[in-house]
DNA sequence: TTTT
DNA sequence: TTTT
């Protein structure tokens, strides 16, 4: 009995993602999409951009790791989830709600970019399966040091001012606070 | 006017891509993505894999030569696009048809695997903008050679029989053929 | 070249649709959908109802006004589209946005309801086709009467306030104006 | 934690729906929905029909009933859904596969018609409610009278030959009989 | 096997 | 501002 608000978004992260832990030690990652919609129109023959669209969308566990480690600013992701509804009170006290995307699936979208992807070690998680699994033979100390001296450069790559994107923070914030052992969702 | 039948599907690589190019020079990627439906059973408490479904799909241009270049045998990929049937006549005259999907966007899932991003030069296609682009500050040649280094490791990581998977050919085949310059979708 | 921000949306109408004109005679429906997400709690074994969602839907031309002479305050609706964001400025001078669905295809939902479909008369729109208008076996005037009575009992089941719902005003708002001759998406 | 194979139909039914009960009494309903790709050629400036493409579709329970009771050959209806694959061995011993949608949602397309939608009882489901039942302000009698007179010859319109279509039957073919009580989705 |  |  499913049936809800499947949404399918493709858009560029605005900012690093953000990682944090809920207190019981469960990963959540929170970034921003924004979608320019493109449409062809037929009186002039050509493609217009309409109005930005930026969506906030959070993802769970070891997703959440993966999405904080490889994703960036600026990034083109293919996001698929569902559309939820967040409410709450402004400091004027008018109920404002917003809305954020529920992640069930991400990766970075491969149209303009290439990927090089490498397993997650299934630790801790029971993760079922499978995904990128390539890497592994690669010579584990080879590959693993050229990932350790990678990530600077990339970080400075994009030019963000964001420091600390994508860094874990065991954050005390309300807002961790407010979260649960489990994802709401 | 709009309103098809819009596809996200999301598997495991059953082998590596294949890239071609049509006579004038457009690439064109295929693969096949196997989707093991896991529905939670209320009585027994439990996960059920369901039957796998295995769904050709078929990608252009640049993103066709990000795919050969990105993925491999049984990696997790998300997969947007458009559902289409491909009727033909098998060798004992019977009309068989085949699905596909017409890969809009594509990448690897960050569930369970990481994925370091870079992005493609843009050149000869015009693409609007990018995702990535992190990578290109790693030293190009290490990154380069590590690349070759690692391709034929990887590869019998995944235990697979397909020679050449990935490795785009000038194939002369019907099929190819048969294709336009541009892509029929 | 799609790739989108594809949504699909069940819920149910907040309220009757409203239809409007644009100067040149261009119909346009808009609608609220609530939609309240259902998630099966694994520990308690019982579905939990989410916060609602409300989410504002517009459509086009002729299927405006199939919308408004169908669709009522309280039904259940299917709705395929494209998300989009309408940025405005509040009285306070604060920059908002608003989302709204881009509307597809629409439909009444026939999990909870049965549908009589009747063929819209494809005049003036060039419509290739339609559904419909099946029910004649079932003995019409029985039916019919049988419906007649159950029509109100429905109306006031739903406890509408609203009078005037899905009728049609030639507008002269600020919005109407601003609209063109054709839809923007 | 889903994210799976997640499709979007929109297209018109070959045929009338075929309702079946499992030996249990649970009711489930068959169709083929036609959908025919539409492209915009930039080149010539128009649309192109694509290959048709058939898809299988069944729905479940109560709302299996609706849609017997509802939807007719030739009408266009919007489905939400998963994609499944069913495979089978043919009468040469040869492995063949099926696609078939499991219906999440289901309604008539409203872009080119009408719907008047009721209420189902919501007898031995437990549906927690419904849509329908707006038009009591159309003035009844005549609007029904001018329906009844639409309708035969919209029946006449579609040149289906199917009798009985849409009606319940409760069979025993060997189809059937291999279904269980529940939904196997 | 098929719809518009 | 809201639906079930």
């Amino acid at each position: 009995m499913a049936g809800e608000t499947q949404i399918t978004l493709v858009g560029n992260l605005t900012a690093d993602p953000e990682l944090r832990f809920t207190p019981s030690g469960a990963a959540v990652a929170n970034f921003t999409v924004a979608s320019t919609p493109r449409t062809f129109d037929r009186q002039t023959n050509e493609w217009r951009d309409g109005e930005a669209m930026f969506l906030n969308c959070s993802v769970w566990r070891q997703a959440a790791e993966n999405v904080a480690e490889s994703l960036t600013k600026g990034m083109r992701v293919i996001v698929q989830g569902r559309l939820r509804a967040r409410s709450y009170d402004d400091r004027e006290g008018n109920r404002r709600t917003v809305f954020e995307v529920q992640v069930d699936e991400i990766g970075p979208s491969l149209r303009y970019a290439t990927a090089r992807v490498t397993r997650t070690p299934s630790g801790g998680g029971g993760g079922n399966w499978s995904g990128g699994g390539a890497q592994s033979s690669y010579g584990g100390g080879q590959q693993q040091s050229g990932y350790q001296q990678q990530a600077p450069g990339g970080q400075q790559d994009w030019g963000q001012g964001s420091q600390g994107g994508g860094q874990a923070q065991q954050v005390n914030d309300p807002w961790a606070n407010a979260q649960s052992d489990e994802p709401p969702f």
